[in-house]
DNA sequence: TCTGGGGTCCTAGGACCC
DNA sequence: TCTGGGGTCCTAGGACCC
């Protein structure tokens, strides 16, 4: 084994694409280069904030999620420009794939970061060896600078890709805690925002070290499982695996939209829920899914936001079941105040497939008789106990009817 | 200058069942 | 006669991240 590679533990890479937005315009339109570049939304329509700025901006002191007319104040030279996600989404694809010609362990967590576990790469060189191929050729390939945290976990290389920015290369080992990461103020810490840093301040904690050394107990008291897990990480503990099959798990697929005017009128809501629902459709589509549940969001004048769902007898995946079942519930919870915003989001999803397979069993026509049909339930309800038999005609365990199906069913077929 | 849109995970209470 | 304790499901809200 290298020299270079710990004797035991991981090697994990944390890879953080800068300003990304902001380098792939400029990437796309070189005149851009070296000018204060904001990627913001219309402020017309209520969506002016700043999502990206390009980091000539930032010394004037623009920053994410600023209103663009901020912005411009701060920065009278900015140029504004809408954002273009499809020129994202390829760009994003593109870096992955030099990702993923050094190792598969490869686990995408937004359009523009991901981990890499290159334990046993040895081959390729040394870890700083490859931190530097990847960051050159992203560079070189397509333009974008990245940083890159390099950690035996993934939180700890989350801290480092951070550390130096842009085009940075950072080596966060445990030793270095003390130095490098305790001395940060608790709020720069992965997984601790406003609301926790507030309550990490009064029982007196203001750097990361201060959450290393605390009482657990008390952090318990403070925060449930979330204080034990900070602390795990403030020294140096993070077991989560590189996982490059998370990015297929999603859990729900939503959209939303803030109108242009606050609005009462019901004929206009309508119509912005059956877009909404159509567009959530698409999606579902896209990725084969079909959904159990659906939840609105309605966002009031005030800003104050409301969610309300309702679980489903059958699995949904038109965009009119999403609309009616939408609509309802704004019928049903509307406090008939000026509407903000509004969003529908699809959940407990399931792949279609799986679906269809499972809804095949449960369905007599397939069966010689409807008494044998009852008869395949009662024998499922006997193998697997009633419990099993209903998450099996809710579908939570496909593979357990697949399995059943192979050995059991055909009997009882036409 | 007023605060977008896409997600995940956790908590907590009530219903319901055993 | 009015009472335990455990477990799951459903719903709503909050915190956090990019």
């Amino acid at each position: 084994m290298s020299k270079w590679y710990p004797k035991s533990g991981r090697v994990i890479f944390h890879v953080d694409m800068n300003s990304f937005y902001a380098s792939v315009e400029t990437a796309f339109n070189p005149a851009l280069k070296g000018k204060p570049l904001a990627i913001a939304g219309n402020p017309e329509e209520r969506r002016g904030i700043v999502v990206t700025s390009s980091y000539e901006a930032r010394k004037y002191g623009v920053k994410t999620t600023m209103p663009v007319g901020e912005a411009k104040r701060l920065c009278p030279d900015l140029i504004v420009m809408r954002p273009t996600f499809e020129r994202y989404r390829t760009a994003s694809k593109e870096m992955f794939k030099i990702l993923a010609d050094v190792t598969d362990l490869v686990q995408p967590v937004s359009i523009d970061e991901g981990y890499l576990d290159i334990t046993g790469c040895e081959a390729q060189g040394s870890p700083l060896e490859i931190a530097d191929k990847i960051q050159t050729r992203i560079k070189e390939e397509l333009d974008l600078p990245c940083s890159i945290g390099v950690a035996p976990n993934k939180f700890l290389a989350k801290m480092a890709s951070d550390m130096k920015k842009p085009m940075g290369i950072t080596v966060l080992r445990k030793r270095d805690l003390p130095k490098q990461l305790w001395v940060l103020p608790i709020e720069e810490m992965y997984g601790v925002g406003e609301k926790t840093a507030e309550k990490l301040r009064k029982i007196k904690i203001y750097t990361i070290g201060d959450l290393a050394h605390h009482s657990t107990f008390e952090l318990k008291q403070l925060l449930g499982v979330n204080g034990e897990r900070l602390q795990n990480r403030a020294n140096g503990i993070d077991e989560r695996p590189v996982d490059p099959e998370a990015v297929h798990e999603f859990k729900s697929i939503g959209t939303s939209t803030t109108l242009a005017q606050d609005t009462t009128d019901d004929i206009e809501i309508r119509r912005i829920f059956r877009q909404l629902a159509n567009k959530v459709e698409a999606r579902m589509k896209n990725k084969s899914v079909v959904a159990k549940n659906v939840q609105i969001t309605i966002r009031y004048h005030d800003r104050k936001t409301i969610t309300r769902s309702k679980q489903q007898l059958d699995f949904l995946e038109t965009g009119d079941d999403l609309f009616q079942v939408s609509m309802q519930l704004f019928d049903e919870h509307w406090n008939q105040m000026p509407v903000r915003l509004l969003g529908i989001t699809a959940q407990d999803l399931a792949e279609k497939s799986e679906v269809t397979q499972q809804l095949d069993i449960f369905s007599y026509e397939q069966y010689a008789s409807k008494e044998k049909l009852y008869k395949v339930m009662e024998s499922l309800t006997e193998k697997y106990g009633e419990d099993t038999f209903r998450s099996l005609k809710n579908n939570e365990e496909a593979k357990v009817t697949t399995s059943f199906q192979k050995d059991f069913l055909d009997d009882y077929k036409k």
